[in-house]
DNA sequence: CTGAAAGCGCTTACAG
DNA sequence: CTGAAAGCGCTTACAG
């Protein structure tokens, strides 16, 4: 009969008539235990299924052997796709990851924040997706001593991975007035907490300014990245009077959203007006909507990289990186020469 | 100048000018602790920015305060809704939530059985989701002493919540027949470690054999839970040779991509093959797609709850439960009469 | 109500 | 190479 309760280091010592600091050694393969003990202590804690307790090692310094991801969102295709390629990263360097969701929601933001201080005590580092930070919360972030990377932001004092947001908005932007459209709409993210989007609306206005055009408040409207945040952009826009030739979303699936409203309100695309998105969603290809591609599993499982490295050799002095990885301009059959 | 190292009780302690067992009540409000001392040591703690460590207390025994979401993957959009309500309702209930996905990988699979041991450790509890396991499988999971609860499952020994797999399958199934439909073919996932895929299959043959008709082998495609693997799936179909007038998706991923496969080897839908899915996706809508709906952050919501009251009273003896929560068959534009 | 003492499971100097 | 002792930060009986 096995008993009931985990098995101790104090048991393994017992059962291979050893002392436990040499239990100890043997089992973390330390030096000066002879080959004879080694083999003893190993046939007793595998007789007894014994494993160190983790929290008992160390308790004071200790690594928690955690990393947290925090993304806005956890529901909308980025997010999805981001978290899982650094799960496996995270997953393959040993690390096991704590997901945070902040909802989309300013309360659970703010906890985040109040509760930064305790939850440094349970993880290692933090890997931040696309997080919009005030510099009051750099600060915080700085200062709880994590280890950190992100992915999708700008000018933050850690490693970061992301793409050349003002470039990829520039190119969907440029290919929209390269079409001849100049009433354009966007929907842009801008009230909800992801970094992207002040360098998107940023390459949106230089495509506008390089054309001599100017930026029309009242085709600006924001939604969320989902599908039904798109659609209820889309339709205020609509019934709010305004009549774009084509329109720039900051993601695909908000774009997707917006063919739905276009549809309902019996506009055709691209005849009427002209969509194009971001992200090369997989949907993307089957409805033909034009987009600019980014890699986003590989921006999750750089960042990754880049965190467990970091945390690899915690004592030197660090000069964060920031990695741009390509996008890509693909043309499909929601955009169209304005006619 | 605060010092360069995190303040322990002792620190408090001192401070304060109590003794460090007085601090500990204290903080933890518990009896037999004057008013005075109370705020005393409220007073200190909060000057120190001291907070207990969590791996100092009683290192033995003790909860972790995290739980484990385990999905076979996490990017398809049934597991990342399902995720982010556990998430919350996790989260709520102050527990950190691990993420680990198995990545429609068998190897990684294997590797979480393996290690169920040592995850233990650093877990309270696991919340499963739609997994399909066998009976070792169980009784490993039962063998390692975490408190469990599940989303989507059959027979298990632990609290469950899902749909009534069975008969959404046939609702779809039923509906397919009902158009005078009768050469169906099936993306099912049945090589891929989903449990919900068994009772579908038996809901679909069952919807069949009320028909007189029996499930044809060719017509049986398997498909992962994405549009790439739906399209592969159909796409295969077609190229064996196979010409059903309607097919039945196990979720509306795998028939988007089944949509896009018939449309690029110029099938029409629903002139020439019906297609139905499973989940309600928001695309469905948009796309026209009729599906049986089923509410997905529900059963995650409340299967968290399960676990988070399962770790409540863990001594009590717990009587398992099955949750079954509601499906509709909703109609929409790729499923026609056959003609 | 309060604190000295022992203890949780493990690790780290330090003697031998 | 090996072990007795002290220690990690915190909690839990147990005296007072």
């Amino acid at each position: 009969m096995v008993s009931t309760h985990r098995a101790t280091i104090q048991d393994v010592a017992v059962l291979s008539g050893l002392s436990i600091c040499t239990v100890s050694r043997a089992l973390r393969h330390l030096p000066n235990v002879s080959e004879r003990e080694q083999e003893q202590v190993a046939g007793a804690a595998a007789k007894l299924g014994y494993k160190a307790l983790a929290a008992a090692s160390r308790p004071e310094g200790g690594r928690t052997g955690s990393l947290a991801i925090v993304a806005p969102t956890a529901t909308s295709w980025f997010f999805a796709q981001a978290v899982e390629a650094a799960e496996e990263v995270l997953g393959d360097s040993g690390y096991d990851t704590v997901l945070i969701s902040l909802r989309n929601q300013d309360s659970v933001r703010r906890q985040f924040f109040a509760d930064l201080g305790n939850l440094a005590q349970r993880v290692d580092g933090l890997l931040l997706l696309t997080m919009d930070l005030v510099p009051g919360e750099v600060a915080a972030l700085e200062a709880c001593g994590l280890a950190i990377a992100s992915v999708g932001m700008e000018n933050v004092p850690w490693d970061n991975v992301a793409i050349d947001d003002e470039h990829a908005a520039w190119q969907a932007t440029q290919h929209l007035l390269g079409l001849g459209h100049w009433d354009l709409a966007v929907l842009s993210s801008n009230e909800h907490p992801v970094a992207t989007e002040t360098p998107r609306f940023r390459g949106f206005k230089r495509a506008l300014d390089e054309h001599h055009l100017t930026v029309h408040p009242d085709l600006v409207v924001c939604a969320g990245p989902s599908i039904d945040d798109g659609r209820r952009a889309m339709a205020e826009l609509i019934a709010r009077g305004a009549s774009p030739t084509a329109v720039f979303a900051h993601c695909d699936e908000a774009a997707f959203g917006a063919l739905k409203a276009l549809r309902e309100y019996g506009l055709s695309v691209p005849k009427n007006v002209s969509v194009i998105g971001m992200d090369n969603h997989p949907m993307s290809g089957f409805l033909g909507l034009s987009t600019v591609a980014q890699p986003v599993a590989d921006q999750g499982a750089f960042a990754a990289n880049l965190l467990c490295e970091r945390l690899l050799n915690t004592e030197t002095p660090h000069q964060p990186s920031n990695h741009l990885l390509d996008t890509k301009l693909i043309e499909r059959k929601t955009t169209r020469h304005k006619r």
